[in-house]
RNA sequence: GGGCGAGUGGCGGAAUUGGUAGACGCGUUGGUCUUAGGAACCAAUAGUGCAAGCUGUGAAGGUUCGAGUCCUUUCUCGCCUACCA
């Protein structure tokens, strides 16, 4: 017997796969489809540990539903535009096309090298003009159902690279890259009105019974639905300023008013320019906005206007109006009314303004003449001091008949308030889709014809000059529409627009008229199980929810709803970081462990200190290569790895011995094989007792079903380890081969979802890889076992009878009566009372 | 501050959802075979006891014949979110 070599049986069957066409998938209408989606990768350059383990557990996945008879599509593609390509091919003197493809190629390359079960006809690129073009006439079709539209904005400004930067290139208020202070800036941009549908994207996730809780309840805060009522508040003072619309979830508390605070970006701030005590203090605000604690200590700060705004429920109270840092300019009207006893960031603001704080809300608990003193109470109770709405039960009673009566005065409106805001998809980018839009010499919109599409990115662009490349493209930018001249919009689309339709171009990615084909998505979509890290829960998610509500908006066609009807999240791969005595980041090749110690490699003085185990970073030099794994252990190994330590859902922890126990494993498993091959080819009939291995087969079947539907693949692992344990000892007794044989291919057909080379090469060397199906389970199998019988005396465990299945309790008594049981703990004592419970166990009450 | 989740051996983690706690793996210990072992194989491995046994799922209560699992209180940790009126 030779040992298993991993690489030629992983590079043959990974050669015969592609060359039968394995994983085509096409239209088949006699058969249930199954679409596995994992979340495609940007091409960095090489695939990480995070890809192995999402791509894994999608490739378990999709086989097991394949040989369940399922008609499986598990594409793979690429979300090739993105800042990384341009920021490369700048430092590198690259175009950022070229650098996009050799990270393709090569990233396949290792993708292909994990054999995983993709349909690579299927492949797109979201920066192929191919993949761009139908994007372009999607934004159209947007455009033209009223779902795009052009309007200012703040960005944050980058005065040094002349670039927008997203909040997450924001460090403490400064450009990552450039460390300038970051500014303010209004630009004209464009956005998706997302908002049009917040009420559906919060209804439709009542509707994804197969996504994790958690992700439901992040995109319900995000999309942030409060119920409450806008209220006006008449004004006098030295501004030409009349009213005042506040938006507020608690108009209740209104005879509780002490002050009006306003965003320091409310439209009134305009009388404020050239206020310096003003200006000052709007500065003072965005620099407590930076850092995470300064919100968390959150300091209230205020500037007091000359304005007075009266009580519209009690015309005879004057209240001051201030701006104040806490107000939001984007959420409600950027205005609240301060109602301090009852709300603990007016508390705050009124104490340190020495404002009046009124208390008229009371525990139930509590007199009349309760009042709030050391912080606000927010919890319910019933109004006091608001004359005519004492008495009533807050919050629900009260708000509801508060709104009533501001509703009858018509100084109040009910009002439905969303924390979703509009997508700003403009990038002021060279890397990315272009928006087909164009302006003419007054600066007046219009689209690019359709007939023109796509419009394509220019070549050989100058990455070094300052602000967006493409603004520089004095050619490119000239256009001429219907005869007369216009100027081509320079934004590119945000990334994330490409990832929110990719998994219907999966379903046609040839179709060269539209992104995608009706009869192709009516069968496929939508995704069954979609698969990615949780740090897309809302973003990405969220805009692809978006998407397919845009694009069934005004289009009867269009039935999908929801896009991915099960989700699951996996966690990250962690690994042990490392430091020398200086600080500095070493990665686990540069250590090596002497005794109990590491040591920098080769150097027995300098010792390392050894770190929290954290996710894989490059910055941290906590990574470990895939290719270089895959290369000495092999996929399946890896594969094994990735999927045993811990639950997908959860973060797990790379391991070398891990690593390489699981590798050893194989080599463990590869010399049973052979021993059961030689067992199978002995042919010996109808000799020993073959039921035990029939029954533990069965119940593999059982448990590694139920553990797959249930998505506990790490459990799954622990199977196929105790399949090995049970056979290599059963191995040894006498077993009829043809037994031998059906129980065989039963457990390797078990074993090639996780392990598909091994699998496979194991079927083959036996000839048994014709008419693969997933086993059923025989309940018959597993109804005539023996069962072990807890017997308990007064609920402690005394005893474990392995007797028949469905005995009644009388004849498991009549065997405990004449057992040494009996003797021991019933003599002299008599049974109170029997808990019997069928096929489990039975527990009898005895007097002391 | 708000939301979500989790606490089980030295470690990663199992437990048919209220019914034998610790599956499976790593590590450790002992042994066998080897020139050698950081290879392979065998055995042990929650704690405590010579043993029968007793104690054990962050802590304290409770429900139950029976609780890792359900309820109440509490502590710790992780993740997400950020003044949302």
């Amino acid at each position: 017997m030779e040992r298993y070599n991993f690489k030629i049986v992983e590079e043959k069957w990974q050669e015969k796969w592609l060359k039968l066409g394995a994983f085509k998938s096409k239209i088949d209408h006699s058969k249930e489809k199954f679409y596995c989606l994992e979340m495609f990768p940007y091409p960095s350059g090489k695939i990480h540990m995070g890809h192995v383990r999402n791509y894994t557990i999608g490739d378990v996945l999709s086989r097991y539903k394949s040989l369940q008879g399922y008609n499986v599509m598990h594409p793979m593609g690429w979300d090739a535009f993105g800042m990384p390509a341009e920021n490369a091919a700048r430092e590198n003197n690259l175009d950022p096309k070229e650098w996009t493809n050799k990270n393709i190629s090569t990233m396949k390359g290792q993708l292909k090298k994990l054999g995983l079960s993709i349909d690579w006809d299927r492949e797109i690129s979201t920066c192929s003009e191919q993949y761009y073009k139908h994007q372009q006439l999607f934004f159209l079709e947007l455009y033209e159902k009223g779902l795009v539209y052009r309007k200012e904005n703040y960005v944050n400004w980058d005065p040094i690279d002349q670039t927008v930067l997203a909040n997450e290139q924001v460090i403490d208020g400064k450009g990552w890259r450039s460390g300038a202070v970051v500014e303010r800036k209004k630009l004209n941009q464009w956005f998706f009105n997302i908002s049009k549908f917040s009420q559906e994207l919060l209804d439709g996730l009542d509707d994804l019974k197969q996504w994790p809780n958690k992700v439901k309840v992040m995109q319900k805060n995000w999309i942030g639905k409060s119920f409450g009522c806008e209220i006006v508040f008449k004004t006098e003072g030295d501004l030409p300023v009349k009213e005042i619309k506040c938006f507020t979830t608690r108009p209740d508390t209104l005879f509780g008013l002490s002050f009006l605070a306003l965003s320091v970006d409310h439209e009134i701030s305009k009388y404020f320019q050239n206020d310096t005590k003003f200006q000052e203090f709007k500065k003072e605000c965005s620099k407590t906005g930076t850092t995470e604690e300064a919100i968390a200590i959150g300091e209230k700060i205020g500037f007091k206007t000359n304005l007075k705004a009266f009580n519209p429920l009690n015309p005879d109270q004057k209240v001051p109006v201030f701006f104040a840092n806490f107000v939001l300019m984007d959420y409600g009207f950027g205005a609240v009314f301060g109602c301090p006893a009852h709300d603990q960031r007016d508390f705050e603001f009124a104490k340190k303004y020495n404002l009046n704080i009124k208390t008229v809300v009371k525990p139930d608990d509590e007199n009349d003449d309760f009042t709030v003193r050391d912080e606000a109470y927010s919890g319910p109770g019933v109004l006091i001091n608001s004359e005519f709405l004492n008495k009533l039960k807050a919050p629900n009673e009260s708000i509801i008949k508060t709104i009533d009566i501001l509703e009858d005065r018509k100084i109040g409106k009910k009002k439905i308030n969303f924390r979703l805001k509009d997508w700003g998809v403009s990038r002021q980018r060279y890397w990315g889709c272009p928006i087909p839009m164009a302006y003419d010499k007054e600066g007046k919109v219009i689209s690019i014809p359709k007939k023109d599409l796509p419009v394509k990115l220019p070549e050989n662009v100058n990455l070094n000059s300052k602000g967006n490349p493409l603004d520089a493209e004095k050619d490119w930018k000239k256009i001429i529409i219907n005869g007369k001249n216009y100027t081509r919009e320079t934004d590119t689309l945000d990334t994330f627009v490409c990832s929110s339709w990719y998994y219907l171009r999966f379903c046609s990615s040839k179709n060269l008229e539209y992104g995608y084909k009706q009869e192709e998505i009516d069968y496929w979509m939508p995704v069954d199980q979609y698969i990615g890290g949780v740090e897309h829960a809302i973003l990405h998610l969220l805009y692809s929810r978006f998407f397919m509500k845009a694009l069934g908006y005004k289009n009867d066609n269009f039935k999908f709803k929801e896009p991915f009807k099960g989700l699951f999240t996996q966690g990250m791969v962690c690994h042990e970081t490392y430091k020398d005595q200086n600080n500095n980041w070493l990665s686990p090749e540069e250590i090596e462990l002497v005794g109990n110690e590491y040591y920098i490699k080769g150097n027995l003085n300098d010792k390392v200190k050894v770190g929290p185990s954290e996710s894989m970073s490059k910055s941290k030099k906590n990574v470990i290569d895939p290719e270089n794994i895959i290369k000495n252990y092999g996929a399946d190994a890896v594969r094994l790895f990735i999927l045993s330590d811990s639950p997908p859902e959860k973060d797990v922890q790379w391991s070398e011995q891990g690593m390489i126990a699981s590798y050893k494993f194989l080599q463990k498993l590869w010399i049973l094989h052979n021993k059961i091959k030689e067992k199978i080819q002995s042919d010996n009939k109808n000799s020993g007792n073959n039921e035990a291995l029939q029954k533990f087969t069965n119940q593999m079947i059982k448990k590694i079903t139920n553990n797959l539907n249930g998505f506990n693949y790490n459990v799954i692992i622990a199977n196929i380890y105790e399949m090995y344990n049970f056979l290599s000892k059963e191995i040894e007794k006498k077993i009829d081969s043809e037994i031998l044989k059906d129980c065989y291919k039963k457990i390797l057909i078990l074993l090639s979802p996780p392990i598909p080379h091994f699998a496979a090469e194991c079927m083959e060397d036996l000839n048994l890889d014709k008419d693969l199906k997933w086993p059923k389970i025989n309940t018959k199998l597993l109804e005539d076992q023996k069962i072990d019988y807890v017997v308990q005396i007064n609920g402690k465990k005394r005893a474990i009878l392995n007797e028949s299945r469905d005995i009644d309790q009388d004849t498991l008594m009549s065997i405990i009566r004449s057992n040494k049981l009996s003797e021991k703990y019933l003599k002299n004592k008599s049974i109170n009372k029997i808990i019997f419970v069928k096929n489990r166990l039975i527990n009898l009450l005895v007097n002391e």
